[in-house]
DNA sequence: ATTGCTTTTTGCCAAATGGCAAATGATTTC
DNA sequence: GAAATCATTTGCCATTTGGCAAAAAGCAAT
């Protein structure tokens, strides 16, 4: 929990009497490997935040191939947005690729500790965009790069994942196939 | 301007007194062929909506080639968030490549409506995050597939900007070179 | 250790894309 | 309208990547 007041402290303070409430209202979540947070067609119904441990999120492609959209690690919150927010079916799925544990507030408590908490709202609402936008540059750094490029760009963003996680979440992540992570990988070192 | 309160609206409602509040503080500006809204290297003072054209927001990768990120056409908002609401030097360039009408906002004025209008900052923050997770969209359906497949979701997802676009931004949006563009297009008509 | 299962690597060849330069086409300027 | 400038297309060839299948490696259960 601790961990979890401190990545919010950074975004705007509070006081102890404020913690207290958010801590009250969070309720830990262990999940295992391969698990799912959330599945296509689910309604979102947890803002979750990673204490330790690695998920994807993923959805499939025009042609049945599930595509590995980005990773979400430790430290960091992880909710599906338009379908928390909106209470609109998810199109994505998140799945742990590695044992979680987790704290999650279900909307109800959430939306308690926005109407509760003065301030929160604005902590909150950076705390989504740098999210956002954090994805966007990940993401966005794939596009116009060749295999290698993107694959070291990989290994810089998520420097102790490389081994974490399967080859084949990792090639459709990157947008190539596993063959060709494989011979990019041996290629390298 | 009407555009503008019609695009806010669909967010969350506002009386007449606080949509002439919002309206009072707007200033029209109006941007030539590749004058630029925003450089790299400098503070985002505005936070801009776009009436009619097209921009574009590139930057340079390691290799010294420029890359457009992403096309923000007409009925958009167009700030560079990081920059504007932290204060930080942008790392992109915003430019119209087309003749652009806009209507834009300072800081302060921004600051001053999100004090004042009570609820303005909920919609204010559906609306950064609708925009947030468009981009992620629109760049994450470029990672995952070949050349054609791309610049056929391009033409879906921006169905009037194709032949508004020189074939050079497009190219580098797609992550691919201007021949390979070139043959594709060919190919497919 | 053996078996069965899954993941990763490799080989082979075809298709797609990149790099470069020249040719063509379009637009602007004088 | 001729020249200059810029954008797009094309040709040629090298490189990268994909598709497919077999081999190898890793892992878990017995």
């Amino acid at each position: 929990m601790k961990k979890f007041i401190e990545y919010i402290l950074q975004f705007g303070n509070l006081n102890q009497q404020q913690i207290d409430l958010i801590s009250k209202k969070a309720t830990e979540l262990n999940l295992q490997k391969d698990d799912y947070f959330l599945e296509a067609g689910k309604v979102s119904k947890q803002f979750g935040f990673i204490i330790d441990g690695i998920t994807r999120v993923s959805y499939y492609n025009n042609k049945g191939e599930e595509i590995t959209k980005y990773f979400i690690e430790e430290n960091n919150i992880l909710v599906d947005l338009e379908s928390f927010e909106n209470e609109l079916p998810s199109i994505a799925y998140v799945q742990a690729i590695t044992d979680c544990k987790m704290i999650v507030f279900s909307k109800k408590d959430w939306q308690e500790l926005l109407n509760t908490i003065v301030g929160f709202d604005a902590i909150v609402h950076k705390i989504i965009s740098k999210a956002l936008l954090q994805k966007i540059e990940r993401r966005s750094s794939l596009v116009s790069e060749n295999g290698t490029t993107r694959y070291l760009a990989f290994l810089e963003t998520y420097p102790n994942l490389a081994n974490r996680i399967p080859l084949s979440y990792l090639a459709s992540y990157l947008g190539m196939t596993q063959s060709s992570l494989s011979r990019i990988r041996k290629h390298i070192r």
